[in-house]
DNA sequence: ACATGTTTATGCGATC
DNA sequence: GATCGCATAAACATGT
């Protein structure tokens, strides 16, 4: 039962939120885009800081609204607004009369222009850096941490477990970056599985043929969504391939933030949610469960988290052992992975395991889990996808929790103990949105969200 | 041989 | 300046 008291993430007195975002909403910036950031600031000023870890779902839910605007897409810095290919190998530039050639990533600035020729359109210094289309542009690098782009994948796959090729794969083909990029990206993938707490390894079944094992997302990354308890950091530099740059005969350079890019496009505000995300997602390497209560109280009040020694001399808390439930065999069919990243399911579970559990989406709630009443609102949860309920194990930390730890954070995490649905396992590595898709907020959270919020509260 | 997974070390930018 | 978060590199072990 979510009730307020204590555990009430969401300060007390403070904003309405849906409020917020409808007055936010009529202040399009399709009208004045600089002031309606202005606004937009100043509102999320006006939130104490106990709000943070929301803030981002504030400003996307307003930069939704804009998505009315078919040129202003609120992901339309990331997956261009204009026609991208499906099939990302459809829009790889690079390889269009490139080799493969691998690359480290140093800086520069490129943009996808309007009219996108064989080649993605060199965009000058401190322009539009926001308009990158990373499914198509080689030269980019993403600026998402390798734990978000895990996460990604994850998601996109809709499944409870994925393979660290289908990662591979999933990345490969939604980031034409890391198609070209020196193949070493993919040892910081297996490095951040390792490392990163976030990322839960699924041993194979003795019986279960394939190498490797599957990982899935610990449901306990769901506290630093909620509890908040995450630093921002900066967008980091743009970094291009440098053996792509080379083939342009570019120097190396660094676009860092303009104020241009701050006033003309929403972009920035996007690009922070995804960076939340990603923050979301890092390591917080000194979490307790038991402390959970604690710590989402202790962090509204804070926004900081616990800290942890230098380097990573983290050492992940031992793995809790896993259910072997996850026998399911895996699908290798990596060439039907596509970009399939649910942000909408994503964030409304973000949501709703902030305020509530509901929901049929992929990231399912409670399985089988009667209704909630949070706030003293009734809300009802909904199967999963295909009237399946996840009937997921409890990890160890979760079984302890349901002993120790308060059932309000139990259940505002347990949405993700069972992220996907079993049934998809037979698809593991298949999905057929495209990237751009996921990103396509717009229409969920435009006049969705503020609705949402509203009923909730 | 290769893929996968773990661990250690180091550097850098951001933040406190 | 200390700390943090992250990327990168590399050595090593294990499994297929």
């Amino acid at each position: 039962m979510l009730s307020t008291s204590h555990t009430d993430p969401w300060p007390e007195g403070g904003v309405d939120i849906g409020k917020v975002i409808k007055e936010e909403v009529i202040a399009s910036p399709q009208t004045d885009q600089s002031g309606s950031l202005h606004r937009l600031h100043s509102v999320s000023d006006s939130l104490d800081d106990s709000l943070t870890s929301l803030q981002w779902l504030q400003e996307f839910s307003i930069l939704g609204a804009s998505a009315g605007n078919p040129s202003c897409h609120p992901h339309s810095h990331i997956f261009s607004c204009s026609d991208a290919p499906q099939s990302p190998l459809a829009g790889d530039s690079a390889s269009m009369g490139m080799p493969l050639t691998p690359g480290k990533p140093t800086a520069a600035s490129f943009c996808r222009g309007p009219a996108l020729g064989p080649m993605p359109s060199l965009v000058p210094h401190g322009h539009c850096p926001d308009e990158v289309d990373y499914k198509t542009n080689p030269y980019i690098k993403p600026p998402y941490s390798y734990a978000t782009l895990i996460c990604m994948a994850m998601q996109a796959s809709k499944k409870t477990k994925i393979t660290l090729s289908c990662i591979y794969k999933w990345i490969t083909d939604n980031f034409c970056y890391f198609r070209h990029a020196d193949p070493t990206w993919q040892n910081s993938i297996r490095h951040n599985l390792s490392l990163n707490k976030c990322f839960i390894k699924v041993p194979r079944q003795k019986d279960e043929p394939g190498k490797g094992g599957f990982w899935k997302i610990d449901p306990l990354y769901a506290e630093r969504l909620l509890n908040g308890a995450y630093k921002k950091r900066r967008m980091p530099p743009v970094q291009i391939n440098p053996a792509l740059q080379h083939r342009l005969g570019m120097r190396p350079q660094t676009i860092l933030p303009t104020d241009s890019t701050r006033t003309l496009s929403i972009s920035p505000e996007s690009h922070q949610l995804l960076k939340e995300f990603e923050e979301a997602t890092g390591g917080d390497q000194n979490w307790d469960p038991r402390l959970a209560e604690v710590t989402m109280l202790s962090c509204w009040e804070s926004g900081k988290g616990t800290k942890r020694k230098r380097g990573y001399s983290h050492k992940r808390a031992p793995r809790r052992p896993n259910s072997p439930l996850l026998g399911m065999d895996e699908q290798e069919d990596l060439s039907s992975l596509r970009g399939n990243f649910d942000w909408d399911a994503l964030l409304d579970s973000a949501l709703n395991g902030e305020l509530s559990l509901n929901e049929g989406s992929p990231l399912s709630p409670i399985p089988g889990d009667e209704d909630l009443m949070i706030r003293g609102t009734h809300i009802s949860l909904l199967e999963a996808p295909g009237g399946v309920a996840e009937s997921h194990v409890l990890t160890e930390t979760q079984r302890s929790l349901e002993g120790n730890y308060d059932e309000e954070t139990f259940l505002a995490t347990a949405f993700l103990q069972s992220p996907w649905s079993e049934e998809d396992e037979g698809n593991l590595c298949s999905s057929n949105v495209g990237i751009e898709q996921l990103f396509d907020l717009g229409d969920s959270f435009g006049g969705d969200l503020s609705t949402k919020i509203e009923s909730i509260l």
